[in-house]
Parts: structure tokens; sequence; C-alpha cells
DNA sequence: CGGATAATCTGAAACGTTGCAGATTTCAAT
DNA sequence: ATTGAAATCTGCAACGTTTCAGATTATCCG
């Protein structure tokens, strides 16, 4: 349109007016920056039309305070982080979170800061860089521990974060956790209810929280209900969909086989099927399976899969609602959420 | 440990040394905050042992330049942002490219940000956003159109950026995308070598770059081999798993039904199998389904199914290389990249 | 009318960084 | 010795914001 030809990668750009700041306003109203700042904050030493007359201008020339010069002089980010394991298969959950993140801060002031690290470092490294460097305002953390060293870390040095799952410290802090202990006694009831009195248990990876409720739901609902358990120890949902599959055919395969399974994890549940199938079983005859799923999918692979639902959505828009009223002054204990699962899906 | 018991919120928080700033290491060496500032970047008109005294106390105190400091004085805010859907369905591929984005810029001094929007509201915003307040040095973008305002919009603004897919607006940008066009075209002669021959195939919405290249692959594909297509026109990978299911059975049901399916998205693969099945038909028998999918989970849903793998994780470091280096100064045209597919996986 | 009080506004300083325009010192060449 | 240049270092100012400690004006009371 205009121009030689070649200009180079940047230099293409209009002539823009330069981004409105206090020093705009101030000029434009002819008030000091002070005032301009302090009318725009709805401050109460501030005249009721200078504060209307300086909004308006503010809402027409379109002023968004610069984020580097709050940050400077106040310290407050407006960010929050999110902190993520990078060495991590079971990777759905992971857009849903954020997502449920996006929503609930999409009307604040606020941006989403993405932190990952690798399980295989040390796992304070990245709590220790948001405390250390003021990058955040809040974090939230996933793959919650009962002791877990991000949690304690975090609370020492006061910076607000929201845990997804609880720990088991004696520390109160903000957490939002899926109901695992119900999740598993459901199942288990589930099963029973339809004459399976062998059952095994695919369970989270031993160190997280979430591991014990679930195993103690399992428990207890067999002891309820009279059923027994064939041990499944061996395997987590964290290991291989591979590895999961072969020890599925090996127990299946066994005189003592289990007649019903509990999947913590949807993934897991395919290769779960996988092996009973490689067993020469048939799933819904010989043996039933509930699984967990965070996506509706699990019934068109097998309709005979039984299925409970967990909305990592939804997770992550209570973890972003704890963080920023944690942020906001909030007392800790308020912001803990549960959610129950509702009842098995058979279809 | 120490104190009384309810000291609130915030206030356990131990005495902490304030963290280092230039004028920490200036007051520690003796010298100017100029200086050190400049000495910490390896100027030309500081002294080598001064430089080498510098960095030691800067290493040895654990000195981070604050960001927000730097934003303010220089503009550069160290910040990639990533804009994505948030209401799209399709979600595994999220976390994916997260992951690849996060393992590139984990050694540099970038952070990640990821600016959602609804495809409901304006696409123009989050792009716009950015651009206007500076709040990134780069931004990545997906969903691309042949015709893409939000590149257009970049482009004009000077914002150095990435997308996903290529557009065709007949202007230069960094890009990584799969190659869509190799896909369908492999996919297709993979079933007419099992001998298939009427083929069908589940596109992508029609509003996206890689729509044309996929419908061209196919096309001449079916052209070269000398097989026909069996229309499936009206549905796209982004409609619901249900929608997809209901017309695959339609389809099946007719005369003239496909023996071929070529899919490209997993998860539309998985009602595709289902509406075949609810027709009464059987996969490898009445009909093949090539697919694509990122993470290899389809072989356990049905071995029989076809896959050709897409990687998403590479995808999201390659596009993370891309703004980097555009930033970093180097031709926009040297960064575009393509991901040829591999052979078709049978399993 | 003096003096207090309230209401409203304001400049200066500071947060941490970098670019600019010197300042100081050293040393070689004249 | 004088000049000049090179090498090395440094104050100051500015980025945009908020806090602090007033300043100014208007209002009210006795």
């Amino acid at each position: 349109m205009r121009g030689t030809g070649r200009e180079g990668q940047m230099s293409e750009r209009t002539v823009e007016a330069p981004r409105p700041t206090l020093k705009t306003i101030a000029f434009m109203t002819g008030l000091g920056v002070t005032t301009v700042s302090r009318a725009l904050k709805d401050a109460p030493d501030i005249g009721e039309e200078t504060k209307r007359r300086v909004q308006l201008v503010a809402r027409q020339i379109g002023y968004r305070p610069n984020r580097a010069g709050v940050r400077l002089r106040t310290g407050k980010t407006n960010v929050i982080s999110l902190v993520l394991d990078t060495d991590q298969q079971i990777m759905s959950f992971v857009s849903d979170i954020i997502y449920g993140i996006s929503e609930v801060i999409a009307d604040t002031p606020y941006h989403l800061i993405v932190t990952p690290y690798s399980r295989s470092r040390d796992p304070l490294e990245p709590v220790r860089y948001v405390v250390e460097t003021g990058s955040a305002d809040g974090v939230i953390i996933s793959r919650t521990q009962p002791n877990d060293p991000r949690a304690r870390y975090l609370l020492e040095h006061g910076m607000p974060f929201a845990t997804h799952g609880r720990t088991d410290m004696g520390l109160v802090h903000p957490f939002h956790d899926f109901d695992n202990y119900a999740f598993a006694q459901i199942a288990v009831r589930q099963l029973a209810a339809m004459g399976r009195r062998r059952l095994a248990l695919l369970a989270p990876p031993t160190g997280l929280t979430y591991y014990a409720h679930t195993v103690d739901g399992f428990a207890d609902a067999l002891n309820e209900v009279g059923a027994t358990e064939v041990s499944f120890n061996a395997v987590s949902i964290d290991h291989t969909l591979e590895h999961i599959r072969g020890r599925t055919t090996q127990i299946m395969r066994r005189s003592d086989r289990p007649d019903g399974f509990v999947s913590s994890a949807a993934a897991a549940t395919l290769a779960i099927v996988a092996g009973i199938e490689d067993a020469g079983l048939k799933l819904g005859r010989d043996v039933d399976v509930v699984s967990k799923q965070s996506s509706d999918l699990l019934h068109l692979f097998r309709p005979e899969l039984l299925v409970v639902n967990e909305d990592f959505r939804l997770a992550g828009e209570e973890l972003a609602r704890s963080v920023l009223g944690w942020i906001g002054g909030k007392d800790p204990s308020s912001l803990q959420t549960l959610s129950v699962p509702g009842a098995v899906d058979t279809r």
C-alpha cells in the first residue's frame, strides 16, 4: 500500500497513537496524575463529578493500566500460576482444567501462566521460583500428596494457592477435590449389585492423596457388600497402557481371577478391557468394569462399560475461585470444595 | 513450631531477605548500578575482571532481574501468549501443545500465558488485547484459516507470531503444520491397497485451512487409485460425537454405502466405528477406517483400525521455536515447518 | 471576622531497570 | 608537557503506577 517494498519485518506498522497512560488522562482533564489514579479507583477523597469525568475519558480513550507499572509499584502481578507436571501421560484433564480456570478469570484482570516442571526434577522448583521471583499472586498445583512439600512451602511463604486434591498435614488451605472415596464405594456397590464378588482395583499412583481415598472407599465398600479383593496393587494408572494391559491379561488367566474391576482413569480402562479380551474373556459376561472418565468416550468404546464422570472443567473453575478468594482475603478454610460423583452410568 | 497459634493466613512468613536487585549488587561490589547492569549483560565497555566479579556476586546471591522493571523500562515482556479456543471439543491436543511449548521455553526467560477466547465472540479480540496492551512479545494461534484476520492483524501491527496451520493470503509468516494433504493421500492409498473403492471422508471444519488440504489430498488420491467418493460432507470433526455416529449409521445403511473411511480426528473415529456397528456392519470386514490420532489409543479401541500419528507436542515445540526465532530477529520465511506423516500403522 | 474543619486536589518519591551523555583515568603519540 | 584517544566507569532520567504528606479552597461556627 505504502512504502517501497521490503521494509523489514517490524516496520510496516501504521502510525499508532501511543498507549494512553494516567498522564494522558491527566492532561486531557487538566487534573494531576494522582487525582486521575485515585478517581479511577473510586477513592473517597475525590469529588463525585471529577470521578465521573475521569472515568468517562478513560473509557472513551480505552485506558488500560500498565501492568508493569502496577506490578513494579505494588508488587501485584495479577497473575495466577498453574504448575503442571510435564511428563504426565494422562493429559486429557489439563485442557479442561485450563478452560475452567480461564472461564473464571476471564472477567478479572488476572492472567493465567503455565509453569511446567518435570517430575524427575525437584517438584519444589517451580513453586520456589514463583515465590522467589514474585511472579504470581497465587498458585494452583495438582497431583497433590498427603504430605505435600509444595503446599507446605507455599503456606510458609504466605503465597496463596489451591491444590487439586487434598493434603493430610493438619494444615488448612483451599482445595478442590473429587470424592474418590465415594467413587470407589459406589463403583463397588454397583458391581456387587450385578452379582460380582471378586473385585480388583486399578488405583491412582500410591504417592498421591487420592490413592488412599480410593483404596479406602474400595475396601470399606467391599466389606459392606461382602465381596473380596483380588489384588492388583503392583499397577497404577500411571503405568503405561501396555503394562496395564499385560498385567490385566495375566490376572485374568489365573483361576482366582476377578469378575469386576474398578478403574480410576479412562485411558487405563481401555488397557484393562484390551487385557481382558486378550485373555479370551468377555466384558459384561465374564467381568464388569466401572471406570472414571472425564469426557464421554468410554461408552463408545464398549457400551458395557460402567462409568462415573469427573468434571475437570468444574475443578478448574473451583480452583480458580479458591485462589482468587484467598488472594482477596477470604478465609482459606471456606475455600475448600469437594465434588461428589453422580450415580454410575450404565447406559 | 513457633508463635502462639492463630497468626492469620499471611503472617507466619519467616523474616526473609528482600530480593536482591541491581542496587544490592552495586552496593556489594562498590560499583554503580549502571555498571552492574552492563556487566551482567556482558557489555564491551566494562572491564573483564569487573564483569567476572559482578557475575560471580550475582550468581552467589541468586540475582534475578525484576521482570516488571525490565518490562516497564524496555517494553520487553518475555512472555509468549498462546491463544486458545475455549469451546473446543477436541481437547487432547491442547495439553500436548502446551507441553511442547513449555519444553522449548524452559531454558529461556520466557513465560507462557494462556489467552482464551470463545469462538462465539470476536476471534480478533484476544489478539487485539495482546497487541494493544503489549502483554506479550509473541503469539501462537491455532485453528488457522486461509484468510485469517488474526494473522493479518498481527502482521499489520508488527507482533511476532506463529500459526498452527498455514494461511493462504500471500503473506509470509512462521507456521507449523501437519501435512494433511499427505495424510489424506496415504490414507486413501492404504484403503485402495486393501481393495476398498468407495471412500468417505470425515473432514475438518470447512473454515480452517487444513480442511482444503485434507479434501484435496483425498480427491487427488481417489483419482490416482481410481476409487470413488461417497459424500460425507455435511459432517465434520467439529460436530458432536452423537451426531457423527448417527450420520455414519445413516450412510452405512444406504445401498451405496462406503467401504472405507478417512477420519481426521481420533474422537470422531470412535463415533464413526460406533455408527458402523449400529448399522450392523463390521470393521475390517465390511469397511475399513484410517484415522489420525495424537495419542496411541485407537488400537486399543479396535485393533482393526488403521492409524496415522500426528504429534502435537512436536507442533508445540516447533511453534515455540518459530515465535522465539521471529522475536530474535530471524527471517519469518525461514521459520515455517511442515510435519510429514509416517506410514499408516496397520498393527 | 478569625479560625477551625472538611472537601478536594496535588507534587514528589519510589518500585527496578536501561539508555544516554558524560566523567575519570590511563597511556601513547607528539 | 599537551593532546587525544581508548578504556572504564557513573549520574541522571525515564518507563507508569501508587503512596505519602501536604496544599488549596470552600464551608461553617461562634
